[in-house]
DNA sequence: CAGGTGACATGAG
DNA sequence: ACTCATGCCACCT
């Protein structure tokens, strides 16, 4: 893990849980999705879905993180906060061979 | 140090 | 089925 992540600017000044959080959703490979509440998980911080959000929102680096890849646990979209807004990231997804929400659900 | 905020999650009405 | 309310955790002021 930790691609080279430590070679973008101000990534040592981020705390531990933001980069780990970063890392796995630059992880993410294309055309999956994953949800905030395992991203959380998968940084160590299980349930910490809020928290992932927060981190994303400010996210300095929002079109090199693929921020877009990570969706709700309805299978939502839910925010994104980018060039192409919400907009962009449907499109992106889908273009990405990722299915929108049809998500039976739970 | 303490309070407030938020890109979520789950349950109940 | 939909909307409201509470809980969670980390970050910011």
């Amino acid at each position: 893990m930790m691609k080279k992540l430590d070679a973008l600017p101000g990534w040592n000044n981020l705390t531990h849980f933001q980069q780990k959080v970063l890392s796995v959703v630059y992880r993410i490979p294309k055309g999956e999705v994953r949800t905030y509440a395992q991203v959380a998980k998968s940084s160590g911080r299980t349930g910490a879905a809020r928290a992932v959000g927060s981190v994303m929102k400010m996210n300095p680096y929002a079109p090199f993180i693929p921020c877009h890849r990570v969706v709700r646990s309805d299978g939502t979209l839910g925010y994104y906060s980018g060039k192409g807004g919400m907009g962009g990231k449907k499109k992106l997804l889908q273009k990405e061979g990722v299915r929108l929400y049809p998500i039976s659900k739970r």
